[in-house]
Formats: C-alpha cells, structure tokens, sequence
DNA sequence: GTTCCTGCAAAAGCTTTGCAGAAGA
DNA sequence: TCTTCTGCAAAGCTTTTGCAGGAAC
C-alpha cells in the first residue's frame, strides 16, 4: 500500500501533531513495517531519507505518538523498546530463536477478572514466547543433516 | 511465613544453584515479597542484612535464577526489570498512579491460537495497565474535597 | 587443587535532557 | 513574533563484563 503524504498529515493532524517531514517519515515507516522495530531500525533506515537525522528526533517522535497513542509501545525484552502501529487488539509472539516477532488475533477486551473489579483497565497486552515454525523445521533440517553426514 | 536454611539450600539444589549466603538471602526475599521487586529495591533491602553486597551479585544470582526457570523476568516497563518467583500462570496488573502490580488470575494455557499453529510457545505473559481501585478512591476523595472547599 | 562465587571498577547500550539554531504558524 | 521542532553533545540509568581475591567442594 501507498499512502499520500496527505493521508499521512491527516493522520497526525487528528492527533495534533504537527506534519514535520521527520514526522511523517517516521508514521508511513511504521504503516509500511508493522514489524515491530525498534528506535535503531528506525533510525537507519530513515537516514537513507533524511541525511542529517539525529536518533533524539526518532525518540522525541515515537514518544510523541506513543503519548497520543498512535503507537504502543512493546517492552517484551527489557533492554529495548519496540514500537507498534495501534490497530485492534492482538498478542504478539516472539521467537527466541530468530526475534522475529508475529502478531496474533486474541481478544481480551472480553474476559472479565474477578480481582480487578473496581479496577480501570487502559491496556491490555499478551506476549507469548517461544520457537517459531521456521526455526523448528530449520533445527530439524539441521539435525536430518548431521545425522546423514 | 518462614523458610528454614534446608528448605532454601534445598531449593537451589533442586536447580543445581550452590547455596551461597548471598543467593539464600535473595531467594528468601523473593519467597517473602511478593511484590515483583527490581534488582534495586533486593539490593537495598539485603545490604542491610549483607553490609559488603554488591550489585553485580543481585544481578548474577537473579539472572542465574531467571537461567534455571526459578524466578520469571517482568518487563513491563522499558527501564527496568522486575523479578516474580514462579509459582502458577497468572496475569500482572500495574497500577500506573502508584506503579504497584497486582498478581491475578488467568489461565491462558488453555488458549488455542489458530495462527501459532506449529509454533512451539513456552511462555505466556499477560499484563493490563490502568487504575487501580484504591487510588480511584483516593482520586475521587480528592475531588470531593476540593469541591467543598 | 580446581572450580565456582563475590564484588569493585569500568564499560556498554538504550533513552533522556539541555540547549541553540532553524522552521513553522 | 512566538511557539514548536530538530539534532548535537552530554548525561542518566540499568545491566553486563573483566578481573582478582576468596570461598566452596
């Protein structure tokens, strides 16, 4: 998909936010990528874009969109934020083998948790973690092959 | 409650950790504050009990921990680490007034996602982030009090 | 006598802050 | 003109690493 920079300000716009071209670079990165980067995958790549791009104006951005909540913010390992396009509810998967993270349909918004009556829920996040099919059929691959060889 | 030197040593040795004073001593905070601590408050509240602890020691014994599936990492916030000794699947509610989380109830193990179909998936994790109850209480009161006066 | 553990100091890595100049309303 | 934004440099924080002395087996 292509998006017009038009459909972009609007975007930012409806969340009042200013379209600086950074800005708008960083959204259409996020739509176009809806594969969790992190602030350093970002930055590299936008750098190609913008030459004279700082990594303080990719913080200074994804904070701003993450306080108007135009994305969440993923802190499956703690030594790094990923950032994620807000769309509708899901869980995300992360392998351990590759780091690859999936997206996942769960709905939680439904379950209801007896200890939190009287709570206020504003998010609710899932992750599970584990080993993707990919790397299992690699890992197999490679065990037939050392057993042949 | 109270744990003996045999049930805590015993513990370790389950998980092929050595018994040293200063692992003990974690693990026995851990068993005894359950209230998903950061490395941070372990280290100042043993150093009163071990007056040469170290840092690094906290973060070697809780990563050797974490290694041999004792205590489960919680990253709920990008900066900071938080450790839950195991004991059943449950879900983490942090309160973002007062930054307390909440153990509850959930059992997603029984949960079947179509489209991790021939993953393997080893951990789940659930956490919700809203208000908790009593500082809505405290919230409110504020206002009553400010509307009288 | 080895192997493992502790803890100091230093480094690493991600993120934030201060600030001055530039851009936008 | 006045506010907001960018990006450099520096600082802040949590966590890890190197290493030497000490403890445990």
């Amino acid at each position: 998909m292509n998006f017009s920079h038009k459909d972009l300000s609007g975007k930012l716009a409806g969340h009042n936010i200013r379209p600086s071209f950074q800005r708008l670079k960083v959204l259409e990165y996020l739509i176009q990528n809806q594969c969790h980067p992190n602030a350093e995958q970002i930055f590299n790549e936008l750098q190609n874009v913008i030459p004279t791009l700082s990594k303080t104006t990719i913080y200074n951005t994804l904070n701003k969109f993450a306080d108007a909540g135009l994305v969440k913010v993923l802190n499956i390992e703690d030594n790094e934020a990923r950032y994620d396009i807000i769309t509708e509810t899901h869980g995300h998967f992360k392998c351990e083998e590759c780091g690859t993270i999936y997206n996942f349909k769960i709905d939680l918004d439904a379950v209801n948790v007896e200890e939190l009556k009287g709570f206020i829920t504003t998010e609710r996040n899932v992750y599970f973690k584990g080993t993707c099919q990919k790397c299992l059929l690699n890992i197999n691959y490679s065990k037939r092959k050392e057993h042949v060889s």
